[in-house]
DNA sequence: TAATGTTTCGAACGAACGTTCGACCAAATC
DNA sequence: GATTTGGTCGAACGTTCGTTCGAAACATTA
């Protein structure tokens, strides 16, 4: 019973990605654990025993979701990468993907970012993989570009998942009326990973003792 | 029944602290919603109904966790803030504090970092202010740097938020065996934030037309 | 020793959970 | 017209959930 609901008079692959739609925002809604097949029932329209001829349990719901939204975002990288030769681009190209996917469907990406241990198995597995394998992307993107460009030799994990920090924590503050949308965003995010937010010549300051005298002298950080 | 099990012979308050600190540990691990009130109790050793003698219901558990870590890290930062001029060294403070905290108790701010829209009333409202409180300390820091170096025009709002995103979402990749410490993680991030991965003097490169056409030159970002 | 207050817990409450089953119905095939 | 097929759902299954309650056990004071 949500919104318009023409759930009726669609082919059976279209409805399951229906029924996959609302379960996603169900989700993002009230965290899986929290979110009952009930509650997608409810919202989707279908009853609930109608919702076991789609899917086999409440874990492959997440599962179907998770992988279609992972493939889709890898897919959709690839096809824009192609071509592109220069690291720093790439990188651009790489961070405007993901925010414009995720601003796109952010109840998937919700789900993505907030779901990470609840699947079980080969579930877990599955998008474990796929999960690897676009941070794999992004490793070698930053790799070409600390090679070309001679950047402080900084962990690439540590890098590449801050930049992943960066993007995905959005999910918990974005407000679509009141915040930039996916182009300025990913500007602004690009720009404080390459640059940092304070990119002038002089050297940032030499540390002092802190308050507390624990924070110490800045160092570079080794691989 | 957990481990070494002398939840007796405690101060009444101290043996909340102890129900507390197991009960962080099995939100960690389950979520909120996925972790019962059962699970609590056999990890605490501490009888189902007895727990309801420190604790009038599951949402108080959480709320006592996020509550006083918070607060924890407020008084921490604003004690070690204490005497120190230089922005960007109360920025790296900052980042210490916060990284500090976070691998000192882990569990905790997991669930800080992920159970944001469990709570509810009273509970909710209580937390958003002292979280709202450490968001405008680090806001200020940010201004004052800015002020100070003439930065470029970097929403406020977005570059603190994506510090925090940074430093948060730790929580799903940290692996201490294999991972730096707080102290390298801090610097590396602070050095993240205040220069940038590449702050080679010469500019990043232009952009040029992307595989699919959609990433455009690279703008600041206005305020 | 009696009386009072603090702390503990087994047993049970009603509600909600994920899942299953068999009956039903409409459209397609014979 | 009879039969099969694809789709739907109400009702119920056994289990687990958060919470309550009254009785014990223990410690403290009178």
């Amino acid at each position: 019973m949500s919104q318009t609901d023409n759930s009726d008079q669609l082919a059976s692959s279209q409805k399951l990605e229906y029924i996959l739609r609302h379960a996603a925002q169900t989700f993002a809604e009230k965290g899986y654990e929290g979110a009952s097949i009930r509650d997608i029932s409810r919202s989707s329209g279908v009853s609930l025993s109608g919702l076991y001829y789609y899917v086999k349990s409440k874990q492959e719901i997440l599962y179907l979701i998770q992988i279609h939204t992972f493939r889709t975002i890898v897919a959709r990288l690839q096809d824009s990468l192609r071509g592109v030769r220069d690291p720093s681009q790439r990188l651009r190209i790489f961070v405007r993907n993901h925010l414009e996917y995720f601003l796109q469907h952010p109840m998937e990406m919700k789900v993505l970012a907030h779901e990470d241990d609840a699947l079980e198995g080969v579930y877990r597995r599955d998008v474990a993989e796929i999960k690897r394998k676009y941070y794999g992307i992004v490793v070698e993107i930053f790799e070409a570009l600390r090679a070309e460009r001679r950047g402080p030799a900084l962990n690439p994990r540590i890098a590449v998942l801050s930049l992943f920090g960066m993007m995905n924590w959005i999910h918990t503050w974005h407000q679509p009326h009141r915040d930039p949308q996916a182009e300025e965003l990913s500007n602004a995010m690009s720009e404080m990973f390459l640059h940092g937010v304070m990119s002038n010549r002089r050297p940032v300051s030499r540390q002092l003792r802190s308050g507390r005298g624990s924070v110490n002298a800045a160092a570079r950080v080794a691989v």
